[in-house]
DNA sequence: CTTTAGTATTTAACATGTTCACTAAAATGG
DNA sequence: CCATTTTAGTGAACATGTTAAATACTAAAG
């Protein structure tokens, strides 16, 4: 291992993936349990935040591409845990609301997740925490490219 | 939205989402004019920089699970880029190994990557930059839940 | 009012993520 | 040597990531 090229230890975008695969696992089990995905719990959170609000809204605060969105809107309406309809002032877009079914699933699984942040919180030190909140903020308003395209 | 939920923008999850997204975005673009993606990528730069190894290794280094990277490799060879021979020693095992096609694309891309990830350190700063690659791999060791499973 | 441009969302197509079942080959234990 | 367990890798099925094209509706221009 020569040096230089990093040694996938110290590639930012692998450190990246391995941290989130550390910090998602435990709630991705504890969400398996109820039948939902990671990303359908992150929908349903948004929701539950920041009430009934149209797709473009949804998908950038959950941080999910649409056509993703739009696949996972179709799984939680069919299971009931979402409402849809359109938006009458603009017909292209639609309103959607967390439902009460999708509620209840909040509050069965809200707090054992705080509860999973919360540990990794305490092993970390909430100093360190946040400082990685913060710089993990920083990289994504930074950018990264010289030519932005 | 009454307390301690962390609105997105204070959520872990989906902070190392976003900064992935801005890491990796300008390079999937760059590969993306190459015809490969991240992923096919990662695996070529980890046979080119480890040589000739075993898919379970290859998966562990390029954070890949092994079914994701059963097709991966099976497109890599289509595309000539690796080659692959079974293990005389363990006939469970197989060999891969980077072709001279394969080290072409690699040549032609990697600096260009470089830049890009150098350009990210500058405008972070180095010592932020470092401080956030330790902090992720101290996430990546802590592990996260209180029960193992 | 009609054409044109723009916006919100969906569909399509291909690649990967993720879990589980399965095959093949080695290692182990009688 | 044979049955069992373990390991390496693949196949299958479903969900999402990602880009490009298509739809439906609105807004702007003429």
């Amino acid at each position: 291992m020569s040096r230089g090229l990093p040694s996938t230890s110290r590639s930012l975008p692998i450190a990246l993936l391995r941290a989130r695969e550390q910090v998602m696992g435990p709630i991705r089990a504890m969400l398996a349990d109820v039948g939902i995905t990671e990303q359908q719990w992150r929908v349903l959170r948004v929701l539950d935040e920041g009430g009934a609000m149209e797709p473009t809204r949804i998908a950038d605060m959950a941080c999910l591409l649409l056509p993703s969105l739009t696949r996972i809107l179709q799984k939680l309406e069919e299971k009931g845990l979402i409402l849809r309809r359109r938006d009458e002032d603009d017909r292209r877009k639609q309103v959607v609301q967390i439902s009460a079914e999708g509620q209840k699933v909040i509050a069965a699984n809200l707090e054992a997740s705080v509860v999973l942040m919360d540990s990794l919180r305490a092993r970390l030190g909430a100093a360190r925490y946040e400082l990685l909140l913060d710089l993990l903020n920083e990289v994504h308003e930074t950018g990264t490219g010289p030519s932005r395209d």
